[in-house]
DNA sequence: GTGAAAGCGCTAACAC
DNA sequence: GTGTTAGCGCTTTCAC
């Protein structure tokens, strides 16, 4: 083996070499550049593969000032919701051709997303998305890309940030309907902590609903998303005369509910309705089967993602709007009319 | 405003101009070397931080070959075991300072693994994370970076492979051994898909107890890890006479099984006892309360993930032997001893 | 259609 | 302790 013999990558003036031709046109095959020759172009590709010739992301980000990622804040929970948006976002960021970079708010760590952004910011991204977000305070960050909050009310602005909402107000006021359609009432509601701006629209919605129809408003129960919390609040509510129906922020907290409901001897859906939201894979096959809320990750990443790619590509054009996405109310068996 | 005027990101020159030192020096007040006086180092991060100014991770990656990321290969799942195996390996590699990369293998793509790698080698990374394996071929990428395989045994193997094991056979033994020590004659096993390294761990374990024990071994029902595949290996088994305990290789598939079989009369656990795998939040909570094995997945992660910054920074050196981790049997309500 | 030269913002190796 | 000199491997600009 001669010393330092084949370890050493290839880089482009090798490939250029090779194939008779200059780096620079290299440079052109690889990124897909016009007025290369069909035949140039072959003879270039081919003697990148014979090379193993892979090009330099490194040296292509300094060149060029883009690094063609986009930074991802998502929070460290395996949390059926964040989790599916994320995967949501990772398959969307790969369509549009841009890598992931992926860091996680901690919980308890005081410089929350603030910190969060400002790591992607170091670890040099085109542009960021904020996954799920909960409400931290100011962000004291000059950011200097573009921003998509995925799923919250645009109480989060600044210059280049883009808003899309997953529609869960309008979801939580459907759910709440939907009970209220079924003749109870009023509806009790168990919520997630109210920093996540999820569990604040959900809220929102299950609120309007009630007052559009003139119901009670009872006090709120405020969950941490677990279904040991959905059981803490469960055990209240069986001991609360006159509670019909519950609207639990999701489904893992609306199992807990209906085992503490169970546990005190009342029957669901017979002497309480209660609905979930997310449609988690096991809702459909817990006793009784979950009516809940069905969100669409993949088309709100999908969509969101479109618009932070064009806010990264056209920085001077006006980024339009997002539609939102349609959701689904899936009725199952933990709803029915009240007790007569 | 000034054309072009504050807009253009500060670089370590202007900071070193600013704070009236050379250019190195900033570079080495940023990269925490030693022999800067203190006054040197206060003046340039005063400087730093009155410009705004952030090290350019590109330069820095293309003048020391270093990106200081780790590549994660990721499924596009959102199951509770993968999901939360991501979140260990983002918490556990940013303990060590290093950025993620995520790349998700996708549902059908004919590149599988390979493409998924071949994508995190043109970004850029220091290394390579399997996470979650599945038997994808072989994998036919010159890959010149450590590579950490989690949870799978050391059939993915090459010159700079790290394998750790979840020790999901030994769990998926001792879930067996405990429904033959309640009395049960054998076990009945709905696995995960085969192609998963996961499931053929737990169906070995599965197996492994039951030959120890001299017992009958059952057809195994080959399931998709979601609760409709374990419904409908639960239907099967509620026909099957002399089914009296089933070990399922997930939780979701175990509240599908659970549910099928209260669907045909069948009592869970008088009549049959079901152990489940994962420890999902609502495992506890669901009906009846299951039985189930949980996961060290955060100390799996960074017991790996310091074995890979060991092979990253430290190439010369032999790679440590995974301890590997313990794991529980969590017990609950959906086990008893057969029926007289 | 293709090539030559310059430089992106850092770190590495060495001098002082 | 600190500064100087060369690159790292590309993209950009402009010439032909």
């Amino acid at each position: 083996m001669s010393p330092g013999g084949s370890s050493a990558l290839p880089r482009s003036v090798d490939v250029a070499k090779l194939a008779g031709v200059s780096q620079k046109t290299v440079s052109r095959v690889f990124n897909d550049e016009p007025y290369v020759s069909a035949d140039v172009r072959r003879r270039v590709l081919e003697a990148a593969d014979q090379l193993g010739y892979r090009l330099n992301n490194a040296a292509r980000a300094l060149a060029s000032g883009r690094t063609r990622s986009i930074g991802v804040v998502a929070l460290g929970t395996a949390l059926y919701g964040p989790a599916s948006l994320l995967i949501g976002i990772e398959r969307a960021a790969r369509d549009t051709g841009y890598a992931l970079r992926v860091v996680s708010t901690v919980e308890g760590d005081p410089t929350g997303v603030a910190g969060a952004i400002s790591s992607l910011l170091d670890q040099g991204v085109d542009g960021i998305v904020i996954s799920e977000p909960i409400d931290d305070g100011p962000v004291p960050v000059k950011i200097d890309v573009p921003v998509l909050v995925l799923g919250a009310p645009p109480s989060f602005s600044g210059p280049r940030v883009i808003n899309t909402s997953v529609h869960a107000y309008d979801m939580a006021r459907i759910a709440t309907e939907h009970l209220l359609d079924l003749g109870h009432a009023t509806v009790h509601h168990v919520a997630g902590p109210q920093r996540w701006f999820a569990s604040k629209d959900r809220l929102d919605g299950w609120r309007a609903a009630l007052q559009a129809r003139n119901a009670a408003e009872p006090p709120v129960f405020e969950g941490d998303w677990s279904p040991d919390s959905g059981h803490a609040a469960g055990r209240q509510l069986a001991r609360t005369p006159g509670v019909t129906a519950i609207f639990a922020a999701n489904d893992d907290m609306a199992i807990g509910v209906i085992r503490a409901l169970t546990e005190s001897g009342l029957r669901v859906p017979e002497d309480v309705s209660v609905v979930g939201f997310d449609d988690v894979p096991v809702a459909a096959y817990v006793t009784p089967p979950l009516t809940t809320v069905r969100q669409p990750f993949d088309a709100v990443a999908r969509e969101g993602l479109a618009l932070l790619v064009h806010a990264i590509e056209k920085p001077a054009e006006v980024v339009p709007a997002a539609v939102g996405q349609p959701v689904d109310l899936v009725v199952r068996a933990s709803t029915a009319p009240p007790p007569a």
